[in-house]
DNA sequence: AACTATTTATAAGA
DNA sequence: TTCTTATAAATAGTT
């Protein structure tokens, strides 16, 4: 249909293949809409041409995605349909696994427990004050913990003092007038201040004092405080 | 391109509309082949026909897939992206709660209470203490419900099977010897099948008796059952 | 499904 | 691109 016939196959000339490309694009167009309206059909039409420009066309009775829906169902295939079914499905089954938790829980703090019966409340109250009483010795357990911990510290300390001033003593104990000096003061300080890292030779050298300060109660007493 | 010139709008003729649905559909589908050759171009045509029929064409250098993915890229990934994505949120939110949920059932029943401080624990030991007393009160209140209520069916059946006593006797009383009388035992049954529908007639004349059975006690103790 | 008188699409040229 | 126009192609109505 032209000055000549022709034969169907690629059209080298860039420029030709253009022109045709941008009529019979028009062409097919028009068609898709004389069918959508004459036959009350539902067409989706989408090209690219060979640069890739993109072009659709879409009967007014609908929209392209749900022709996709639409040929997904009709193919039974799966590009997404899978997917999109899975995921409600996750969807649906999480919401309902939710309710179950939730209900779960408003009936352990009293709430909507007007379907159980007898039965279920003895076995429910049963079943709550068993768990109590797992969270009130885990309490326990906790506080126990905690204050032996603390008490390691404080016997720590205790005995890190202790090793200062043994070591104050042991440095001045010949200069006793300079106790009161700022210098040895500030030397003090700074001993306590690196008390971390001096902690270890201290130890070493004290040792054998531990149990005579503990034995004696020199340090009162520190192994027993109010944590117990 | 006819026999006539055919004005663009809906073939109400059904049969005429199906065959013009086929003519056309088969020249569009040669179009859109002739474009795909001609202009190395690549086309996705679907259709439904006003009955549902399915018919595609797609240009044999790519696939429906294929289209559909680089429609998508095209316009923006903004057909079912953002739908897809919203999904993805949801579902990630239904998780995140589930899990908080999970772990508030979890700490509920003693487990997984390793994070929690001591004041943590103790918050959760006297929300759990609570929980279970209205628990406790909810079970007391059911089988409180519970056994008035039984009581009350109790009450109601003691009161018509004396009344049919009372009927039994009066109609009888003339006639003794009739007692072991199988047609008098046949009577009787019906009457206690008929039971609801005469117990109001029944109520009607015993009105005054009851009192003296409740204090006469002739009934037992049938105000004092064990469900109390 | 085939025929064919017409309409429509479009190839080539401007 | 758009218009023109000769000609090929599509198709409405008919058989």
């Amino acid at each position: 249909m032209g000055r000549g016939k022709i034969e169907i196959k690629r059209i080298e000339n860039a420029t030709n293949r253009q022109v045709t490309y941008s009529k019979r694009r028009n062409g097919i167009f028009k068609k898709a809409q004389e069918l959508t309206v004459l036959c009350d059909a539902k067409v989706s039409l989408i090209m690219f041409s060979n640069t890739g420009k993109f072009h659709e066309f879409i009967s007014n009775s609908t929209s392209t995605k749900k022709m996709f829906d639409q040929y997904q169902k009709t193919m039974g295939t799966d590009i997404w349909a899978t997917h999109y079914a899975r995921m409600q499905e996750s969807l649906r089954k999480l919401k309902e696994i939710n309710n179950k938790l939730r209900r779960e829980i408003r009936q352990r703090i009293g709430e909507d427990l007007d379907g159980l019966s007898f039965e279920e409340m003895r076995n429910l109250e049963q079943k709550m004050t068993a768990n109590v009483d797992v969270v009130r010795d885990r309490k326990y357990h906790v506080i126990k913990t905690q204050t032996e911990t603390y008490k390691k510290k404080v016997r720590n300390l205790e005995e890190r003092q202790g090793n200062i001033l043994l070591d104050f003593e042991s440095k001045y104990e010949d200069s006793y007038g300079l106790v009161d000096n700022g210098a040895a003061e500030y030397e003090s300080a700074v001993t306590v201040a690196n008390g971390a890292t001096n902690l270890y030779a201290f130890r070493l050298h004290n040792q054998n004092l531990h149990h005579h300060h503990h034995g004696a109660g020199s340090f009162g007493s520190s192994n027993n405080l109010r944590l117990n």
